[in-house]
DNA sequence: ATTGAAATATTGCATAC
DNA sequence: GTATGCAATATTTCAAT
């Protein structure tokens, strides 16, 4: 049902890097026609194996210039469902994660400056469910990039 | 030169939620023309505010189901640039930022399965400007979303 | 913003595996 | 049954005004 093969993946490649390439460009690049390149997009969206196309945004440009790693310490055993449900109400939380070691998660915040994320680590603290928190700020973004689509273990 | 309007948010709005909308739909939702958001998204493109279009892909179908933050300690005073021309040949490394406090960078691994996130910590550890590193694993990946666009501090 | 020509997406259908 | 290519149609892009 959901297997993915090497025309898969090179189409996905190809959509990783550009996803408004036509199904023109990408069947000429994997060896297929546009038709045949839809149809293998349509299914890999139905199957979930493609989640979506976005547009990748320069966060300065939009006033996200800051943000910062936080790990979150709950009081007491908390299932992970509880923690996301908890979180996603906050716009400043991009990521979440449930983490081993002595933290129970970690939290990607991003807000437009050193004030604003300081209100979200407020907002952040304020959850019922969270005990602690560690903040580690970022000073410059180095590298962000999708996973190699061809690259296994 | 990189002035960012309300109809511009709303534009990168779409493009966020739908990279592959055509321009007349987003026309339809910003209130302007199919040329006139073409128009927009050219000079967003060019002023890098909006930095390309990408497929969003589930890691665990692509087999990069194992991740992890990793703390970058150096050896004495690394600059950023050097850090990141170090990381940049590691294919696990999706991401990296330098941050505050006693770590130097913080790094963000992708692995097919515990064994191929080892084999990329000790390719990470092995590099020359690395003194130590500490590693917490991912259980569950609980939110991954684009800024709100709309956001302001 | 509208027009119109070219490119692209999408569907139907026949065919091969 | 599954996937493909070709052809026809609908839609979109894009440069012109």
């Amino acid at each position: 049902m959901l297997r993915v093969d090497t025309i898969d993946h090179r189409i996905i490649s190809c959509l990783v890097s550009n996803a408004r390439s036509s199904y023109a460009e990408i069947g000429a690049a994997v060896g297929l026609s546009a038709p045949a390149v839809k149809r293998r997009v349509d299914r890999l969206l139905d199957t979930g194996v493609l989640q979506g196309f976005t547009a990748v945004v320069d966060p300065e440009a939009l006033g996200w210039g800051t943000e910062a790693f936080v790990e979150v310490h709950c009081r007491g055993n908390v299932a992970p469902g509880e923690i996301k449900a908890n979180l996603e109400p906050l716009p400043e939380v991009v990521a979440a994660y449930t983490v081993s070691g002595a933290a129970d998660a970690i939290v990607h915040l991003r807000a437009s400056d050193i004030h604003h994320l300081e209100t979200a680590l407020e907002r952040l603290r304020s959850v019922e469910i969270i005990d602690r928190t560690v903040s580690t700020v970022v000073l410059s973004r180095l590298l962000e990039r999708p996973p190699a689509p061809d690259q296994q273990a």
